[in-house]
DNA sequence: GTTAAAACTAGAACGGTTTCAGTTTCGGAA
DNA sequence: TTCCGAAACTGAAACCGTTCTAGTTTTAAC
């Protein structure tokens, strides 16, 4: 399963990834080519678009599905008592750039993120696309069949959130305020 | 104030928008360059930059604030006893894509719009950039000196509805749909 | 009529992205 | 062990949107 090959891939592509991240931080998103992080990672430019189709944002916001997953795990196992809505306002009051006590390391990415348009809007898009899959949670949790218009307005509205608190001067507040309504306005939830 | 200059300068930028309609509707946004646009308005590739150095988008949705105008009547002079939330919903029902009856012109223009992922995004954008506007204007109608938090969320909310009710089958249910759920989570306004 | 600003121009250059044809590397079947 | 085919990788060319530059034409104002 994990062969030399395979290993090899995974080592292209971290040496791509661990390069961008490098050359950005150093020297800011805008002003690294793609040809530069290709070099420095001792590869052709072709490869880099083999290992990050999504374009170049996605050599700092690698997805794979580890969205989907942590959503999932927010909702369906969040403590006895606690609504869906309550688990998502503290599953994203505990992650970056909400929470603020992270390791050094975390942190000089999410200010990058933070301070590249580009980068911004890149993660905004991702995390819209688990829509479907957070309506479809929302619709588990509430012991419904299928998400309906309702429920898909409403996972829109929770992923929007990150993006919308994050411009606010006061982060975290805007945050809670905003969850704060979205449960006013779901009350079954 | 409208000498020759102005009226040609205006006639340039016509010529442009009008290729570039036209060209979008006859092959498609993607199947169509930049450099055959100005061609087919008898212009260099600078001019037309010059004259939408938002870009390729912009050629078709043109902003010049016409947007924030028409968002700030339709709370400002909305009938007397109608809430500024109903007003808003009545403000995108009652235009593309949400209205159904309207010029050919209009539709085509629309469905160019809806089937091309880079024009919605663009849509969206300009949208979202009248958030600050919108705030303002809540609070104006909520008798508040400076939008707070909660206004700039509701903000947020309204202007992301559209885009979020387009992608369901049936649009204007999930508008309402939505608003009928902003208006719950706001009920001071 | 002179002048200065503004519109326009052609062409080069840049950066992200795709394509292509060809090479190397490896895993698995024979 | 050998060999075959798939997959990773490569360099170079091409495409497209966008910006820049240096220079030309047009027009408004004095």
């Amino acid at each position: 399963m994990t062969g030399r090959r395979d290993r090899k891939k995974a080592a292209t592509r971290k040496a791509l990834a661990d390069a961008a991240l490098e050359l950005f931080l150093e020297r800011g998103y805008d002003n690294v080519t793609v040809k530069e992080i290709a070099e420095a990672a001792d590869t052709a430019i072709a490869t880099l678009f083999a290992h990050f189709p999504a374009g170049k944002e996605a050599l700092i916001l690698d997805d794979s599905g580890e969205r989907e997953a942590s959503l999932t795990t927010a909702i369906r196992e969040r403590p006895q008592g606690t609504s869906p809505l309550d688990a998502l306002h503290a599953f994203f009051a505990g992650r970056a750039p909400f929470r603020e006590d992270l390791p050094a390391e975390y942190r000089r990415r999410m200010d990058l993120i933070l301070a590249t348009p580009a980068l911004w809007a890149y993660a905004r898009t991702v995390w819209i696309a688990c829509q479907d899959t957070l309506a479809a949670l929302l619709a588990e949790a509430a012991g419904v069949d299928e998400p309906d218009d309702s429920l898909h307005v409403l996972a829109r509205y929770v992923l929007e959130t990150p993006d919308l608190a994050s411009a606010r001067p006061d982060r975290a507040a805007a945050l809670a305020e905003a969850f704060a309504h979205l449960k006013r306005g779901w009350p079954a939830l």
